[in-house]
DNA sequence: TTGATACTTTATCTAAAAGTTAAATTTATG
DNA sequence: CATAAATTTAACTTTTAGATAAAGTATCAA
């Protein structure tokens, strides 16, 4: 899948554990892993901007798109 | 809202009409004015990754992040 | 003024999935 | 080993993406 999740970069740069930002945005752990491993399909705007807001950062830095071969 | 779509700027780079990318990734006219005047309140990761295949484009360039004024 | 093109808006609907809780399991790591 | 962190599965509720339809606004050129 073209959209990966690079959230966990993040993490490892600012030094943070997941289960810390699933505790300060207030989404489960369990979401937060799911979303980690990129086994989610979408996310609400509304969480993206706590994690944003969590970390210190943009959008762009959690979601990266990688052209598919067959796109190329 | 601190979820800012950043669409527009990326189609006037490029020259686009909304219409078309609308046709090309095959999403209703209607939801992609939605979307892109902010009325969604989330993306699905196939449709964020069609909009970057045809805009040729990071997720980073369409959504961005603004934080608010309280969160400074 | 008329007609074509682009875009918006509202409303209704369905299918999809975000995100939850709970419980068991699996990695780390000290 | 012990224990904290992360993952996985499953059952469930709630939200909403995105579709479709239909009417409306804006612009521009003939």
């Amino acid at each position: 899948m073209p959209i990966r999740i690079t959230l966990d970069d993040v993490l490892a740069a600012k030094n943070m554990k997941a289960k810390q930002v699933a505790a300060i945005i207030e989404v489960s752990e369990t979401h937060l892993s799911l979303f980690r491993t990129g086994k989610v399909r979408g996310v609400r705007f509304s969480t993206l901007a706590k994690l944003c807001a969590a970390l210190d950062c943009q959008p762009g830095d959690l979601i990266a798109y990688t052209r598919a071969a067959a796109d190329l």
